[in-house]
DNA sequence: GCGCAGGTTTGATATAGGTCAAAATCCCTG
DNA sequence: CAGGGATTTTGACCTATATCAAACCTGCGC
């Protein structure tokens, strides 16, 4: 198993990226993917806490994520904000741009990322060629979605352990995926961070955590995490432990 | 002002419907407006209670609400459901089918309705010739993303007369664009579909409006509603009562 | 016009999760 | 490798909202 020590190129093609089965050039064919391989223009490095948009900045481009983790989150003008969501590597981001050409969102970097930029323009143009292209980009955007209703299920019906355990085997579930291990990974945001996405207070994600301790379903030890159960985890999610 | 009492056509053009602005066809020209016309195939009625389509049914088509007024739900295999949104007319239905080919949630007429088919194979094809309908399918479907991550933010991170007050405001700002009064309407869903939209119970829903009444923001009788106060209630919403 | 089901209001009480506080740990930076 | 700020854990207490229950409407079918 040797690793390249070279420095990475600063393009790196779609065709060579081992996310393409993830990201935006999913299921194309090999003619369309060279096609694809112009659009990206750029691949830009991120540091911990940088941002790659913020709220309000005019829309040029969605980002795939190379390697890496973010966080997106609205603020309210009145200071409160509202984590929307985690993103790692194969996802696209940045969606909400384009129903009114401004970011929405804020996008930060949680840990040294990098970023391939789409121009959208582009995107559009060449989505207008390609059939396949054009569909897929319409899959993912029609994703989103759909993830934002599994959100709007967790927040406003599921009670704190459910909301951790919906958390936990989600990101699980996202790291197989990716052939990292699905029991056993590193929280890359802070017990703030998930609080403000599950909708409750750090105290309470912390206290959630040490209770699934308690009872065996996981080891956490500050950011790392370890599953134990994950069908345990999952009889966490339903709606009720008062059989007990 | 002359009623016409002729009966409705089963066909309606785009280019004749009142909601053109709203819809599908906004800031298209002439030419392209249409060959929208030739896509919108049927006007479907659909009764209090019937089902626009149901989770789990494959995806044909998006729909453009005419007239009426719908909501969305997604159903946890357990039984829990969430109210994940109440549409009405000019806007646009089912984009959450797109990325699986089968519908995610369930859309049910909350009064008599007149639904437009907007066969998504066909539009997708169109709007491969129409770089501006398919700007604006690109928009619309970013607009729900947005409006999802409000929702957010709504379920994620305020107080319950916080919600209420939003959910007040962003119904008479929908009525106002649509020539309606903002101030004075008719709830046509039940307390208990406005609690499971914004995550919490009929019972709080019931005493929060009461609540609004008796400090005169609002009067509400049964699904009457009159708003007597919009700054009064916008003041609702921000972080902290606290201060009285 | 009567009865009844579904919806709504209101009250009394319970509780999940929030708030405040302090101690323990971690992890940068110098 | 020491010091200090950020993060996390844990405890004690409190409150917003849920839960349970009863009475009240209101519109529809008979």
């Amino acid at each position: 198993m040797q690793k390249s020590v070279a420095l990475t190129p600063l393009r790196v093609a779609c065709s060579g990226c081992n996310l393409r089965e993830l990201c935006l050039p999913m299921k194309l064919t090999d003619a369309d993917l060279e096609q694809v391989d112009d659009l990206i223009s750029l691949k830009h490095a991120y540091q911990r806490g940088d941002y790659l948009y913020q709220s309000g900045a005019k829309f040029q481009s969605l980002y795939a994520i190379r390697t890496g983790f973010f966080k997106t989150q609205v603020l309210h003008e009145d200071g409160r904000e509202q984590v929307t969501g985690f993103q790692m590597a194969g996802e696209i981001i940045g969606m909400d741009a384009i129903s009114s050409d401004a970011h929405a969102c804020d996008a930060i970097a949680l840990e040294d990322s990098e970023v391939c930029e789409i121009p959208f323009g582009r995107l559009e143009e060449l989505s207008r060629k390609l059939p396949s292209l054009q569909r897929h980009l319409h899959r993912i955007l029609s994703r989103e979605i759909v993830r934002d209703q599994g959100i709007m299920l967790l927040l406003g019906s599921m009670r704190a352990e459910e909301r951790l355990a919906v958390f936990l085997l989600n990101l699980s579930q996202r790291f197989a995926i990716r052939g990292y291990s699905p029991t056993s990974f590193h929280l890359r945001m802070t017990r703030q961070e998930i609080g403000s996405y599950l909708g409750m207070k750090l105290e309470t994600v912390s206290r959630t955590l040490s209770h699934f301790q308690e009872i065996g379903l996981i080891s956490i030890r500050k950011k790392s995490v370890e599953l134990h159960n994950l069908p345990g985890l999952q009889s966490i999610v339903g709606p009720q432990q008062q059989l007990l």
